[in-house]
DNA sequence: TCCATATTGTGAAAGGAGTTACAATAAGCC
DNA sequence: GGCTTATTGTAACTCCTTTCACAATATGGA
């Protein structure tokens, strides 16, 4: 198995290859990618190693071949459905962007208990009362979650969530819920982020560049 | 120095030892707040004996002295001020939040590009335009900010940014940007998060619970 | 056609990070 | 006051990640 460090940074290579198949580019070697994305190009090498071997010596990477071989790696050929719970401030931001489904995701529901939040401002995707949700997520096959809800919301939600069958959940919630072993939890934690930054830069002596996931 | 993980942990202690000493917790064993957080107690440990020693055995840890010296050493016991570039969907999500100020983190003015994002709707947090932002980062002495721009204007923010004296940059465009060393940059990249739930979700065998930053 | 060389793929080395295990010990109880 | 025991602090170990280094090799040019 891949591990999640590595995972993550298949993803961002896909990315930037994405931008370099668009501008033309056809070939690149994992030294150039490598400056790109700011990642040894070994460790590039390596990553790609996992998923087999097709770079030619002396050339490098087709930009084509690689982003179609790392969106199947990922699971990304077909676009996968994600639900959001929580139409607040940072869901609705999400709910607004449009850079998701460029890297086969969509955001195809939300739900939030309050009324109020389920008129579609400005963006398309509908708000949906919490009753809907157990329905939706088996009738439209829902794998995936994001929690954007209030902390003491947080593990009632992820219960609901995981007992209607979603198997990975995205919180942004700063709490840890507790799931069954076989539901994956990510964390996005912003204050943690900056309180990061915060030590690394208070820490004033001269130091490692790069605080990178 | 601590790795960046170890801050990381040491972040999320702090979060839930405030959220203890509010509902009266006065001591708190490892192993109870590794419960809480999902980490082990013996991580916990160790990132604490990297501050000092002042647990007591068969007692455990002081909920308010630990988050003393928690906040001391992420440097957050006067708070830090902080700003952001980008009042769009995230950078006014992040506007609205307020969350932040509890960790010691204080978002005091935001800049953008574009005239029509610098009504205040609803948040207090001023923001101006562009040509105010090298004094004012000068003047109030910051030296972290947000990246909320897209894409392709993130490099010129960030030299802007670097040149009027910012050490440390939270980036949400998912590019990498480059810094002169001593300036720390650390991404928030929803869409790698969200592709790395795809493939955790999608390897359907049974395998680890959580993936954890 | 043959050569010089840029680049891959990978084995080995180095460097962390996390976990286990336990001796030391202070607290609370009898 | 002494004994039992929960809990810390840390040393040792294991496991995992990253970096280094280089042989293999396909390409493009002469
Ligand atoms: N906004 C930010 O910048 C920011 C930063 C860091 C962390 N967070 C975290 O993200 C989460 C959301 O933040 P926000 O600022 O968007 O909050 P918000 O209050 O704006 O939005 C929360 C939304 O969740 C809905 N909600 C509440 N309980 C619910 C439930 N049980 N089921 C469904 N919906 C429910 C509310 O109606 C509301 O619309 C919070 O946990 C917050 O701590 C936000
Ligand atoms: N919204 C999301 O959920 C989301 C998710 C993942 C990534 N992102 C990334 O976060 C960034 C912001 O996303 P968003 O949805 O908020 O975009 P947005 O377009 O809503 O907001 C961007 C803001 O930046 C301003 N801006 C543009 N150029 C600028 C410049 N040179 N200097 C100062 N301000 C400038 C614009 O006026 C706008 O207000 C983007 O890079 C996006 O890819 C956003």
């Amino acid at each position: 198995m891949i591990s999640k460090q590595a995972i993550a940074r298949l993803s961002i290579y896909k990315r930037s290859l994405q931008l370099l198949r668009e501008s033309g580019v056809e070939q690149v070697s994992s030294q150039t990618l490598g400056r790109i994305v700011g990642i040894n190009p070994a460790q590039i090498r390596k990553d790609l190693a996992y998923l087999g071997s097709f770079g030619v010596k002396k050339v490098g990477y087709n930009t084509d071949r690689l982003v179609a071989i790392l969106s199947q790696a990922l699971g990304v050929t077909e676009v996968q459905k994600v639900i959001l719970v929580g139409a607040g401030n940072i869901g609705r931001a999400l709910l607004s962007y449009k850079g998701f489904a460029k890297q086969g995701i969509n955001i195809v529901a939300a739900f939030d208990i309050d009324p109020a939040k389920r008129h579609g401002e400005g963006f398309s995707i509908p708000v949906y009362p919490l009753d809907k949700m157990r329905d939706f997520i088996r009738k439209s096959q829902i794998r995936i979650a994001v929690i954007a809800v209030p902390a003491q919301s947080a593990q009632e939600v992820a219960d609901n969530l995981v007992s209607a069958g979603i198997r990975g959940i995205l919180n942004f919630a700063p709490i840890a819920v507790s799931v069954p072993p076989e539901v994956i939890v990510s964390y996005v934690n912003l204050a943690t982020e900056l309180e990061r930054l915060v030590y690394f830069v208070s820490a004033t002596d001269i130091r490692k560049t790069e605080v990178r996931r």
